[in-house]
DNA sequence: GATTCCCGACCGACCGGGCGGTCGGGCTAG
DNA sequence: CTAGCCCGACCGCCCGGTCGGTCGGGAATC
């Protein structure tokens, strides 16, 4: 129901800003112009304000989509995990894929962030949080249900660890590689986690 | 000696460098112009072109000093370690200490490459790839000297995963919270590296 | 020591161009 | 007719970059 009622405007829209997502992340936001893009897609550009109100309302619809996806994502992949490891291997499994598979996307949300509109800005830092959250939530639950794991680093410090392993992902993955991004998913995740499954002592 | 043969020019441009690559970090390259950049630094636009041929230089230079003191850095540090493992573990402190200590200039490194010109695009790609190659050189010789040792992922994988987890520090690292760059160094070497010292095995 | 010259450092004013964005109107389907 | 889609031509602004010239101090000349 929701997905037959796409307008056609809607449909013209989401073409819109994939292509701009391309040539965003290739060129960055501010070196490229609306004619680029216009010619891009294939329009003129007063029908690409015709679509969107103005440059800026590109940039934050690609936000908007990655933030909400990558939001949801993970909120499924918490809650059909088995165990909070589980739950965290699942995460950085899930995120490496899902950031292999949307290498542009993902280059524009963390490289474009200074060009967002500063009473946006606040609502993109929320729901990035919240995804941290999730992680973090999952690893404070194993670390309680775990008491004599010691991690040599505060939870915050792990979470942003993993993150940043996961999410360099977007500079140097290649498809023509060796990996899928499925694989290369659980890869990370296993070494990743490798401090919090080796229980140094016994296990309780 | 060649240090107090520092032209007063040199100084400037230094100043102007420095200065340039706060900006250039908090606003990004394109959206910052040469008149701010100017007023930043106390001096008139046609004084700006007096030490730099146009914008470009500006970020060329920025760069440059990065990538030189980068692999000078980790040289120095490859060679004074007792082993391949101890080459890791304190080429990723080095590098986490580094890139917390000097956040604004990695942060215009990673986020303003599309900016630089095609034909110094390369030899960026170049000096980053020797980098690369002194982590993979000394992960190599740790594997061959542990032939029981098991990574679940190709070398490469795991070198590019580490400097995810090593770089990513210049987007979430604050001087004002607990640690010092140097304890969240060895704490990211100590876990990075802990599938790389736990023989699963024996020890041969 | 005074005079001349030179040169690096510096700037106010300006330029061409390309940008984001708009205007007014022309198609075509229902 | 009307409503949605579309465009050629245009505007004002600000950017990177330049031009022509001033100023001050150190070397060279007498």
């Amino acid at each position: 129901m929701t997905e037959t009622t796409v307008s056609r405007a809607d449909a013209q829209r989401a073409r819109v800003t994939s292509i701009s997502a391309e040539i965003f992340s290739r060129r960055g936001f501010r070196a490229t112009s609306m004619n680029e893009i216009a010619a891009a897609v294939g329009l003129s550009k007063p029908t690409l304000y015709h679509y969107f109100r103005n440059k800026e309302e590109l940039l934050v619809r690609i936000y908007s989509d990655v933030l909400d996806e990558s939001l949801a994502m993970g909120e499924r992949t918490v809650a059909a995990a088995a165990s909070p490891l589980d739950a965290i291997r699942d995460l950085i499994a899930s995120r490496v894929a899902y950031t292999c598979e949307n290498q542009a996307l993902l280059k524009v949300c963390f490289e474009e962030e200074h060009e967002l509109p500063p009473e946006l800005a606040d609502g993109v830092l929320r729901r990035r949080r919240a995804f941290e959250r999730l992680f973090a939530g999952a690893l404070e639950r194993h670390l309680a249900g775990h008491p004599g794991l010691r991690l040599p680093m505060a939870p915050k410090v792990y979470v942003n660890m993993c993150l940043g392993a996961v999410n360099w992902c977007y500079k140097w993955y290649r498809s023509a590689g060796p990996c899928t991004p499925e694989q290369l998913g659980r890869q990370l995740a296993e070494t990743l986690t490798a401090s919090l499954a080796a229980t140094p002592g016994r296990v309780g």
